[in-house]
RNA sequence: GCGCUUGUAGCUCAGUUGGAUAGAGCAACGGACUUCUAAUCCGUAGGUCGCAGGUUCGAAUCCUGCCAAGCGCGCCA
């Protein structure tokens, strides 16, 4: 795309290129030109170091080198002055010309603005929650959900391909001991608790109980007839089966939709294992040796070499991962993002090991780690350990504040720091309350155009005649600015992975609105400059509503 | 022992591909509604950016060392 950000970096290398010409001072033709939006406001719109980085190989001072650039500088219909400032930047500040551009192409783009190719359609899957079928999801998964879905949405918007996965985890030791914690619940119900024993690292949840009584309700005693060991697979299915069918409605309830529900299980239905270790023992990174298959591990720095195949023959669970992986890269995904706890953090350079002897770059797995969540009520900690089977579910935290303030919690911070979730604050309808705060300000600017209706005022029909010059108040200005900002705030998060980065924008916004609302009146003011108001905060409404889209919360029209 | 992450205002956090006077919110204090929603706004106050060196025109940001907190280092999953 061509922003200004872009015309400006032309325009100043033809500058810089020029007056190194007429100096004799040769200078390679790709000059990089930095341009940032300046933090200050009297500072403009762009600024450029350009000056300061190039003082040395013209011999000049940095103020003396940004002149003679500003004076060499094409004049340009969207740059309305270039001002040398501070220790050598120079400022611009664009035209009006900009402006009016700008408020257009978010009225008339609507829903689609801010939208960025940056992502070009390659194809990116994002897996995420792939928690464990052996018991509801708690807060911690909320957050994986929360942030691995807003991701999923930020990418789609930056113009990658997206598809949504969820792994479960169905094979293995946990669901074995999900089944024998379940079948020792339901022998006890029965009376006969001697039957099978309660396993000891077992699932002590409530929940196990219940899964329990619904096998003695729909099936009856029948189980007391046969061998334990014969019953065993059919406690497994059942418990596992209803447990992800709980998972799943809590994440649609949650408005979190995967496009593809991954099995454990059927990585080993064909012949991926044999695949995958001939890969790597052809590329030179897997051997045998004291029984076991090996990953050749220390060929990328880490301390020792890890196992694969067990003497025993069994595939440890990094081998899974192996294949796992290998068949992601197989179905055609440029990148894959994996959303792990932060628990896991050891993990990643093995994993990122195992992609390379895949064939592939370690760039193009990228893995974001999601830090604890920390619970908060009446300001004190709620605690919380899953050995005990005492965890809040994410299905409570929904009930108790809502989705949307759920959502916007989980990701207005860093997905990896430890995040303080204050379960009163979030359900509280004050201004301390962020979700609120920005919701506010959606719902302020629908409330100007109810009353704009029973006035009998609309938006202008042709835009193009709007004069926008009168929006000059520092408040509109500074509303201004940032819508403008909305797409490349929103390419940066695509780039980084950093959802928290549309809450922040989104409160930044807000912020600029209420202020702006509180410093001038939209109706009743002059009929040019109602106009013109008018599309501000239409154009100010589209921006806030597409950041809300993207996270998943909502876009309230009255509060 | 080795490794990863973090350390910024009283509290919760942004800012970290080196840039101008380090920014928000909360809490504290003082103000603003006869008006399109006061769930809002405006102002005041609050800092040796963990500590100490180094690199340079310039460091919260890069390098080294140290301190503190959390986590990870299995033929477990």
């Amino acid at each position: 795309m061509t922003g200004p950000s872009d015309i400006l970096r032309e325009l100043i290398r033809d500058a810089v290129l020029e007056l190194a010409d007429e100096r004799g001072i040769k200078i390679e033709e790709s000059v990089e030109v930095e341009v940032e939006r300046p933090k200050r406001e009297e500072h403009g719109d762009w600024a450029t170091n350009i000056a300061l980085q190039y003082s040395k190989v013209f011999g000049e001072k940095p103020r003396d080198l940004a002149m003679g650039i500003v004076n060499k500088l094409g004049s340009n219909p969207y740059i309305e002055k270039a001002e040398v400032a501070g220790p050598g930047f120079i400022n611009f500040t664009l035209s009006r010309k900009w402006i009016s551009e700008l408020l257009i192409n978010v009225i008339k783009d609507g829903p689609d603005f801010g939208r960025v190719n940056v992502g070009k359609g390659r194809k990116v899957q994002v897996e995420f929650v792939s928690a464990n079928p052996t018991g509801p999801l708690h807060v911690g998964h909320g957050r994986g959900a929360a942030v691995g879905d807003v991701c999923a949405n930020i990418l789609a918007f930056a113009g990658w391909d997206v598809q949504r996965e969820y792994y479960i985890n169905d094979a293995g030791l946990q669901i074995d001991l999900l089944g024998k914690s379940t079948q020792a619940r339901y022998f006890e119900i029965c009376g006969e608790p001697g039957k099978a024993p309660f396993p000891e690292d077992g699932y002590k949840g409530a929940y196990i109980y219940e899964l329990a009584q619904q096998i003695l309700d729909e099936e009856g005693n029948r189980f007391l007839e046969i061998p334990p060991e014969e019953s065993l697979p059919y406690f497994k299915d059942y418990a596992c089966r209803v447990i992800l069918e709980g998972i799943k409605k809590d994440l649609a309830d949650f408005g979190v939709n995967f496009d593809m529900w991954f099995s454990e299980k059927s990585l080993y239905e064909g012949d991926l294992l044999q695949r995958t270790l001939e890969t790597l023992k052809s590329n030179g990174y897997a051997y045998e040796a004291d029984g076991a298959t090996w990953f050749k591990a220390t060929a990328f720095s880490d301390d020792k070499d890890r196992v694969l195949i067990r003497s025993n023959g069994a595939p440890t669970y990094f081998m899974s991962d192996i294949m796992y992986h290998k068949n992601k890269f197989d179905r055609g995904f440029d990148m894959v993002i994996d959303v792990w706890g932060a628990d896991h953090h050891g993990y990643i350079p093995r994993m990122k090991a195992a992609v390379q002897a895949l064939g592939r770059s370690p760039e193009d797995l990228q893995v974001l780690l999601i830090q604890f969540v920390n619970l908060l009520r009446g300001g004190k900690q709620v605690s919380m350990s899953t050995r005990s089977g005492e965890f809040v579910t994410l299905r409570e935290v929904m009930e108790e504040v809502g989705v949307d303030a759920a959502r916007y919690f989980f990701v207005m911070r860093r997905s990896d720091s430890h995040l303080d979730f204050d379960l009163d604050l979030a359900k509280s309808s004050t201004n301390e309350n962020p979700v609120f705060y920005v919701q506010y300000a959606h719902a302020r600017i629908h409330s100007i155009f109810r009353e704009a209706k029973s006035r009998g005022v609309s938006m202008p029909e042709n835009l193009e005649s709007v004069d926008f010059s009168l929006l000059s108040s520092q408040e509109e200005v500074s509303l201004i600015r940032k819508i403008g900002s909305f797409p490349e705030e929103m390419a940066k998060a695509a780039e980084e992975l950093a959802p928290h980065r549309v809450t922040f924008y989104l409160y930044d916004i807000s912020s600029a609105f209420h202020s702006f609302y509180n410093a001038h009146r939209v109706l009743g003011v002059e009929p040019e400059l109602e106009k013109a108001r008018l599309c501000l905060v239409e154009a100010c409404r589209v921006v806030i509503a597409n950041s809300l889209k993207l996270l998943g919360v909502s876009a309230p029209e009255k509060m």
